[in-house]
DNA sequence: TAGATTGTTAATCGATTAACAATC
DNA sequence: TAGATTGTTAATCGATTAACAATC
């Protein structure tokens, strides 16, 4: 049962567009709806409508049906599965500052399979506190503490002075995914997984396409 | 100068790597470097060198050099002219909660072109205080007030239930230009850009990449 | 000069979209 | 049945990479 299916590479536009669906599904769930077609999904979701049968085709259980469409739990559960929603794994925030902080409140990461087990810092007046129930610990217990806990992703979220001294402390600790709020180049052993979350780049796309538009117009 | 270059539309790829190159280009800047080459900069951020020659020369005023590169300070000013980082545009938070305050406080945004000229919350013990030098107003003059200032670009950081109501009050003001933190597909005009900032997205993509590295090894 | 580095043309790769037969 | 909707094959589009001649 799908076992081979998820070892096939799917790409990265794939799966970064699953957990739009995801939620779509949900709030259509949440309104009742048994099932939903690729070209609703598309409308509203502004996509193509042969994308989204290909992208669900991809992580989906079940075929749709002609005339019905796909069953919204049943899709709901494939994406879960697919994306380890159903899985949670532990993470630590190096970083209890603003941006860390308002990252644990944020999400809810534990429904986007995601437990922050612990945060640090190195501001002696943060330390010993708690945020949203995670537990702030010395930035100087970083790597044992990662490595007794056996946590696999690291959330970066320090002054980006900081950010290369969070993550080598992270790789020594034995974390093999990075998730980077810091805005630098993180330099990092060949086979870690590092996701950069760059503000900067959003905003210069965001502005870009603001100034076509305004240019477009009268 | 330049003008016709910067009305082909360069590419949303290119244009998201524009900020990595600034803030690589700052650095060496800062360590008293005078020139770089394509080689050099691909290495360091792990890009083809191709790729980064490609993207320079349709930014850069002058050509780089044979043997010696790319002029430092040159390519800097090149990047702040095409990105708009001389040119500070306003814009509104809506939402001064922790990722509000978080947004307003991590990144000098004001480097980047932005300047955030007031907040708004519903919340009344936030309303009237000042987050970072940033005013907090009550949302409901939110609309009438962005109009006034003639501001252009809304940064929409409420929770996800609020977040549609927030994109069309921002809209009524005369916003062009949407910054979305909130997890939710908006619903906007044809006309207005939007980019979604989706931590779930890119949290899926890194815990994909790091299921496919563990995978790898034994 | 020799070699590092450039810019450009062509090839490749990957992702999106169009066309269409199959089916509930 | 007719029509909405599916999955798949082929065409297109866009972005990355390779190959290479030009030049300081």
């Amino acid at each position: 049962m799908g076992t081979n299916k998820e070892l096939t590479s799917i790409s990265k536009a794939t799966i970064g567009r699953l957990p739009a669906y995801h939620r779509y599904l949900k709030e259509k769930q949440a309104e009742g709806e048994r099932t939903i077609s690729s070209t609703a999904i598309a409308e509203d979701l502004h996509l193509n409508a042969v994308q989204v049968r290909k992208d669900l085709a991809l992580i989906s259980s079940t075929a749709g049906k002609p005339k019905r469409g796909f069953d919204v739990d049943e899709l709901i559960g494939d994406i879960d599965r697919f994306l380890g929603y159903d899985n949670v794994s532990d993470a630590v925030l190096v970083g209890a500052g603003g941006l860390g902080s308002a990252l644990v409140g944020y999400g809810g990461f534990k429904n986007y399979g995601l437990n922050i087990v612990a945060a640090f810092d190195t501001n002696p007046a943060l330390i010993g506190r708690s945020i949203k129930g995670v537990r702030v610990c010395d930035a100087r217990e970083l790597s044992s503490l990662v490595r007794r806990l056996n946590v696999r992703i690291g959330i970066i979220a320090v002054p980006k002075e900081a950010a290369q001294g969070a993550a080598d402390a992270l790789v020594e600790g034995g974390v093999r995914a990075i998730w980077n709020f810091a805005p630098v180049h993180l330099a990092l052993p060949e086979n870690i997984a590092v996701k950069n979350e760059d503000m900067a780049a959003s905003l210069a796309i965001l502005s870009k396409r603001l100034a076509e538009i305004l240019s477009h117009e009268k």
